[in-house]
DNA sequence: CCTTAGCACTCGGCAGGTGAGAGTGCTAAT
DNA sequence: ATTAGCACTCTCACCTGCCGAGTGCTAAGG
């Protein structure tokens, strides 16, 4: 348990962990000293492994089988052992191929990340979609439909986009929607929230008066639609890879697909590591099976990192899988991943917005 | 195999699909006798079982085990024995309840049917976006982000939106831009797609010189982009279920749920049934296991309708599940969903467009 | 004191065998 | 045409014994 483990105890540790995640096979003694050509014999090998299970590195899930490692044997090797190396360049070039394909098409961003990460670490993926802190007002367009019905298309600061109808009392014409259109967008320029509400709250008295009560009607749709948009910012995580996720052998039984796609639908246990994630400052973050609490993620790892420009507009996008995961790739592919994110959003909102 | 099976023959038939749906366990002709009360002993039943198994109706999985529809059989039921009923008032109420909730939010409404009917017909759902025909525009804006990069987001006639940015060679203003904008939206109004590439041909010349190039460029783009819309077309296949589709019998092999999970995700083997589909007129199409073909497709059933605002906008929706399905409840499901969901169309656009 | 050969021991997995139960198909009687 | 009776078939669950894998321990050797 100490901080210090012997050379030698490491190198078995880092065999083992590398080894299992390879085969999904709880490695034995003997294999490890055959594979690896170890200087010592395999009963030295298994004096090392009692060791490391004694100090919880390792376990046993029965007399005779191999070693496994614990969530403390994976955590030790992320944090010391692992052999840590960017994605292969011929891979950073394809991927970044895609996303260049794409480039021009924001709403394609997420779910190409989505897939991308999901095949490249043989994983589910997660991707939330970049939000800003503060939702800002961009840009409405008032769309006559029919008769009195219109829709209402809301661009926000950070690209999100909602569209939404609303039946109005009499009807207008384009040209009258689209000059009520253009001066709630000069008067609601950039504007957060509570601007808007402000402005919605002293209306009534100035504009001119048949146009005035449409204009509050439809400030207020906008405060509640952005008011929604910011309810649904932490639950809107985007997934993929259940393909990938069958391809695994924990994934035998239905019962823990079952329990996985639960988690992906629903979020439980992820939204806190996301949330975690979206507000930390630093790269990637490794969270090894029930390490940090939910009892519903205890077989399973997430690796996740921020994404986005600066402080301004940010998302999370990651991997979750079992705990025995091919970690050195997984955090490669997240991290490059990231950037590629980070890039394309730059490229769209500037430096500094 | 005649058109005529005595009424006895019938019944049993009947009973048997319905046990074997509710149960999925094989039925034995002792049961039969015994939770229906049939007037006969079991020996008939054998008889007319072993009848109905010459017929093609039903089959055998080992000797000693009970008897299970082929798809003959349920094609037979769902053709002429089901008990067609309507979806319970309460629930039907319920669903409208939900729809209702989200009327204003178009972009829920998808993502609600599928949900809706996956729930009630504890199956995987299907569903596509209402599609017009014939891709028609409707309204471009243009919104500057910074310096030379700019957000087009482009409404067609069908309520399709598309996001995408655009870096032009300089700079212009939000004014230049929505004037720009507005210039389109009065060419272009209701446009087709050819129509628009006419005008884009024959562009050059006109218009004031700075902006010439300015419009050709967003107009090559939009036509470029409801192109690509059109291509989507058939590919863009919502689906929801997956938990439901766990929960069946059928699925205890993670196998069959790879399999199944292919099929959602590529639509292979569901795409011609959704083209069909969404051609056809009339109402609910039952497509029973491999019926139609695709070898994939031997193991499940398909039930899908068509719906929307009559020769307008339509999309498809249904359900899709092993051919072992609770028919008469999922057709009424798909039934009553579609007719919600073309209500809900038919407000938007009105009876005529 | 660390290493290692040797060996007993434990346990999972598999093959084979057995018996019970379920349901059929057939036959013969009504 | 119906039905009782029965032989037959096949699955499934269970047990059994066996093999192999791998460990833990001990005792001998550097």
């Amino acid at each position: 348990m100490s901080a210090e483990l012997s050379e030698r105890r490491r190198l078995i540790l880092k065999l083992v962990v590398l080894e299992f995640i390879e085969t999904s096979v709880p490695v034995a003694s003997e294999l490890l000293v055959r594979k690896y050509n170890l200087k010592a014999s395999s009963a030295t090998v298994r004096n090392e492994l009692a060791a490391l299970e004694d100090g919880g590195y390792l376990t046993h899930w029965h007399t005779s089988a191999g070693r496994v490692p614990t969530d403390i044997g994976y955590r030790f090797f992320v944090e010391n052992l692992m052999d840590w190396a960017p994605l292969p360049a011929n891979e950073q070039r394809t991927i970044r191929h895609q996303f260049y394909q794409v480039r021009t098409e924001l709403d394609q961003w997420i779910q190409l990340a989505g897939a991308v990460l999901a095949r490249t670490a043989q994983n589910a993926s997660v991707v939330t979609p970049p939000r800003a802190y503060q939702a800002r007002f961009k840009h409405i367009e008032l769309i006559s439909i029919h008769d009195a019905t219109v829709l209402m298309v809301l661009v926000l600061h950070d690209g999100t986009i909602r569209q939404q109808t609303l039946t109005l009392e009499t009807a207008y014409s384009q040209d009258e929607l689209s000059r009520l259109a253009t001066r709630i967008n000069d008067r609601l320029h950039d504007a957060p929230i509570i601007r808007i509400e402000e402005i919605s709250a002293q209306e009534t008295p100035q504009s001119p008066v048949g146009d005035a009560e449409l204009e509050r009607t439809v400030l207020e749709l906008v405060a509640k639609a952005m008011r929604q948009l910011e309810e649904q910012f932490n639950s809107d995580i985007h997934s993929d890879g259940l393909m990938e996720i069958l391809n695994q052998p924990e994934f035998t039984q239905v019962e823990r697909v079952r329990r996985m796609v639960e988690i992906l639908q629903n979020g439980k246990g992820l939204n806190p590591l996301i949330a975690q994630a979206l507000s930390s400052e630093s790269g990637v973050q490794v969270v090894i099976g029930g390490e940090h609490g939910h009892d519903d993620m205890r077989e399973y790892s997430v690796v996740l990192s921020r994404y986005g420009v600066n402080g301004n507009v940010a998302g999370v996008l990651g991997i979750i899988g079992p705990t025995r995961m091919a970690y050195p790739r997984t955090i490669s592919a997240v991290r490059y991943i990231s950037v590629v994110m980070s890039d394309l959003l730059t490229d769209l909102y500037g430096d500094k917005t």
